[in-house]
DNA sequence: ATGAAAGCGCTAACAA
DNA sequence: TTGTTAGCGCTTTCAT
């Protein structure tokens, strides 16, 4: 791989006799100059095939025209999906993207932001590993427009959009109701994280309004893969394990509402073992809508988070941000996400539940 | 967010009474400098809280520590998982991604590679449309490292890290004739890229080793994404409804070898339809081994490719051709898949190809 | 051991 | 319309 050097605009100048400035100014459309200078000019640079420094161009402006994006987890389908539409959209407004994996850790969540700071990102968008705030006020305080997304610090005061978890967990919930469920038992991931509290609120808030009791053992928890060193694609396994020590009770739920589509595949698993049937034995309401969901058997009914919707509102929101206007969208913005109704949850008989 | 100007190297030469040259020593641990001056640059700069501007320090550099990861999908798992064993690998070297997304486009690779060169990253990592060699050759023009992955442009003769897609054909369908089946139908995206050819070649020549006929139909192409706006994340659906018309036939295969595990799953609900059982009527054979694919009913045997130990080999290869030097490794390094043998082809019948 | 000076490639202010 | 000057924050000679 040959080392021509790159020609730079002095080169330009140079060869057709003209200051650095003009050239400059040729090139990057202002006006304030002739138009067969211009010609001249871009037909140079087209010839010689100049590229732009834009390091040299950030430096003197003082901004990268990049964003850091900061994710937990590339295999977690949800922000697969965001790292593509924010990719695309930032990329239409002229925006390169700087991504960065916290794999959930709290030290390299510190260390990713000093990396955006040194780098003079233009701003950033950010999944907080909600451990602490402190690294996120940091990018704050030295002027770096930060928007959080899908868990939120509300102490920072930032621009925020994220899914209603709350509404999602009662959504899955109260629809688990309506098909005659009154024991329902939940299968979250043991993480300390908003997204998964608000979405336990809104299970319980379900129940509450059906006049159902929520027994203890009813949440429970799957060990987290927090801490392993590359972020991993969630395993089901442990999903599974955990329905199997639920599938020992004595009284089993009717329903079981889980807080991603993998979990679901475990409890799938675990349940085909334990011959009992989905949904006649028991119901099973998936959070996510991952892209394999409506083709298991039975078909998942799940609880759909709208990441594309998500990722567009996250650069708009940062880019009003940049641009410093008060914005026409409220700051903060939830959005509601939707149930997407399959067969896991089409009971045909009431068998158990009418006992 | 508040704009507190950042502190620079100037700033703390200042209060000290010191030169930036001096300064800029201590900090980046070169020798030459008192122990007691080195000590009290260090608490200066701790307590204002210094941060190095990395822009700066590129643009004297003339190279950003920044790889540059070029890919088509981040929603195919395993490119998700690429980016983790990446993003990890890459900055415990010192270096942070620009992450691009092509989405298969051939227009935006060209505008990847632009933006690329602007920034001077130090090196990228590259998954090829494999529409045109050209953008990729520009790079290597000018001088920045590439290391293509996946999918190789052997004109360029640059570093490359991929399967052996050829030999995961031949195991997959190896292993499919091994188990009893004698017609083999593939199911392919309809997409002009080496991986699909050499699977498919992997298929042809297993198949003529154990002297099996191909027949015109033997390979079924599944309508690709190509082209769309954003990467979206793979829809069975379309597999599905290959399946269907696959199953319209009037001689069935006694197997189905498909291109990813995604097409499994579409493949799985059209053989449920049909009231065909997986293995016993028909085997599946996946590609990918996917996070949910040993969770499928019946569990998917599949071809495993080895994401994590790919990442790690491309940012070995990249630091190579950075450092310059003759590498110990090959230039061109084929990862062997493994082959995961689950239900889906553990036939306790061989009721139909006895006949 | 420290300082002074130059320059990376670009943009922005001000002159001409 | 074009040129001159200065400077972004840092590293690297070369002096001292």
């Amino acid at each position: 791989m040959a080392g021509t050097r790159r020609h730079t605009l002095r080169d330009i100048a140079a060869t057709l006799n003209l200051s650095v400035n003009t050239v400059s100014r040729a090139l990057s459309g202002k006006d304030g100059i002739g138009e067969k200078t211009r010609a001249l000019v871009r037909a140079e640079a087209e010839r010689v095939g100049y590229v732009p420094n834009s390091v040299a161009r950030s430096l003197v402006l003082g901004s990268a025209m990049t964003f850091g994006l900061v994710i937990t987890n590339p295999s977690n389908p949800f922000y697969a999906q965001l790292i593509s539409s924010i990719e695309l959209r930032a990329r239409n407004h002229g925006y390169s993207l700087l991504l960065m994996v916290t794999g959930e850790s709290e030290e390299y969540e510190t260390r990713a932001v000093e990396s955006l700071l040194r780098s003079s990102v233009s701003g950033s968008i950010a999944v907080p590993v909600q451990a602490s705030a402190d690294p996120w006020r940091r990018l704050g305080t030295v002027g770096v427009p930060t928007v959080l997304l899908n868990r939120d610090l509300p102490d920072l005061g930032y621009r925020f959009v994220g899914t209603d978890n709350e509404l999602g967990g009662y959504r899955a919930t109260a629809h688990a109701i309506s098909r005659g469920a009154r024991s329902i038992v939940v299968l979250e991931e043991d993480l300390p994280i908003t997204t998964i509290a608000d979405r336990i609120a809104g299970f319980r808030r379900a129940m509450a309004e059906a006049g159902l009791s929520v027994p203890r053992g009813s949440i429970m928890r799957v060990p987290t893969r927090r801490h392993e060193q590359a972020a991993l694609p969630w395993q089901p396994q442990q999903a599974y394990q955990v329905a199997r020590r639920m599938l020992r009770r004595a009284r089993l739920p009717d329903a079981v509402v889980v807080g991603n589509d993998y979990f679901a595949l475990g409890l799938y698993r675990a349940l085909e073992e334990c011959g009992l049937k989905v949904p006649d034995d028991m119901m099973v309401i998936g959070f996510g809508d991952y892209p394999f969901s409506a083709f298991l058997s039975p078909p998942l009914t799940t609880v759909r988070l709208p990441a594309e919707e998500v990722g567009d509102i996250a650069v708009d929101l940062l880019l009003e941000e940049i641009a410093g206007g008060r914005s026409a969208r409220p700051l903060k913005q939830l959005i509601a996400p939707t149930l997407v109704e399959r067969e896991s949850t089409n009971r045909t008989t009431f068998a158990r539940t009418l006992v």
